[in-house]
DNA sequence: TAGATTGTTAATCGATTAACAATC
DNA sequence: TAGATTGTTAATCGATTAACAATC
């Protein structure tokens, strides 16, 4: 019905291409072909064509997708209304990670301000950036319009300043602390959660120790890739 | 064939129900039903109790699953092997985040050195943990029989950390740089990918910005959830 | 023209949900 | 016994893959 009908992990892929197609030698090919891009990256061609069929028609075929045109299909799609403004909960290890990471810039994410209820922290910049006071949340929001709220507090803190950021109109929470966060239908909330990572290897490894030598287990699942 | 036939979104679901239940008012309830953990977590009670099923065999009618037997189910089940010895690279903000981070203790993993190339750093410990030189690496991975290695180096660095983990033979791959990495066939390699849950947010936002009012378009996308 | 490549339609595969029988 | 809850079998839904027609 929407013309929005792409799926999720579809648009989980798009930042992997875009980020492949940037890391290309500079402006030597003209021109790529889905069967490169997917022998790059380790994945199916059809998968790749299909995925870059939502989001541009610029292919040819025998040519394959002008480059720079691809590229730039791609960030149109991802993010069509310019830099999400952003704030950043939790100054901590994690925090000033993700704070002073210049990569965001390049997904379309600009971090205005971090918040934190340290006072040794609160009056420092990263980057340009000021550290202000738990406190002045909301307001910032509000008046900075801002659409994403970053969580890199203590998982006891994460549901508060959720429903503060949520309060004050943000749209959209990424969620870095161990807890599921309940908000508004409305807003999204994305969780990163380790744990869940960690079980994928952790599960890789207990296959590798109960497959000694018989049933093939891990190549065949390993081919499947 | 193999009883492991567990699919891989339920393996990521299981660490979230653990620290769920963990987090639970100690000792207060014995029993604790699907509905009552699908209700806590907002998901649906037949995917619970069909994750559950993989796991245990604990669940009684009309009671529901004995708490503390659940848990050790599931502890058992993630990380049969105990602790995963594991080690990290690259000791910038993030790695330093990864480092200091206690939490990984509760998920069966164990860090037992990292490693860098900032001869500032070298010599350091964390919590405990050396900060060694890259270059013992290998040596060190071979002499610990190190399963997990952590990558949080710069994206340019990752895949010649990654070729000296395999090498030495480890097993899995946690890499939070931005590249795909390419490795045999036996190692797993989990990719960390920022961009790609920054690709959901951003999504969620155009579309919000898109539905001023006519198509409930938001309403029906999250009530799906 | 011939060959390579795109994009689409149909088939398969995997995961979720619904319906229901079993059981404490 | 009646009611609540588990666990399983069948139906649905969504995503990937295979087959193929279109086209430069």
């Amino acid at each position: 019905m929407q013309p929005d009908r792409i799926s999720k992990l579809t648009l989980q892929r798009l930042p992997v291409y875009l980020n492949y197609l940037r890391r290309l030698p500079e402006g030597l090919y003209p021109h790529i072909s889905a069967t490169a891009i997917a022998a790059g990256l380790g994945l199916g061609e059809v998968q790749v064509r299909k995925d870059l069929a939502a989001v541009t028609r610029c292919g040819k075929p025998k040519t394959g997708y002008p480059l720079g045109r691809l590229i730039q299909d791609l960030e149109r799609f991802l993010w069509a209304g310019g830099c999400s403004r952003t704030v950043l909960v939790g100054v901590g290890n994690l925090g000033l990670a993700l704070l002073s990471y210049g990569g965001f810039s390049d997904y379309g994410l600009r971090i205005m301000a971090a918040f934190d209820t340290n006072p040794a922290l609160v009056g420092a910049t990263v980057d340009g950036r000021p550290i202000l006071p738990v406190s002045q949340l909301p307001a910032f929001c509000r008046r900075e319009q801002v659409q994403i709220g970053i969580l890199a507090v203590p998982a006891a803190a994460a549901q508060g300043c959720c429903d503060a950021l949520t309060g004050a109109g943000v749209q959209a929470v990424w969620n870095f602390a161990p807890v599921r966060l309940r908000a508004p239908e409305r807003v999204l909330v994305q969780q990163e959660d380790m744990a869940s990572s960690l079980a994928l290897l952790s599960h890789h490894l207990k296959n590798l120790c109960e497959t000694p030598d018989g049933v093939p287990d891990t190549a065949a699942t390993a081919a499947k890739r």
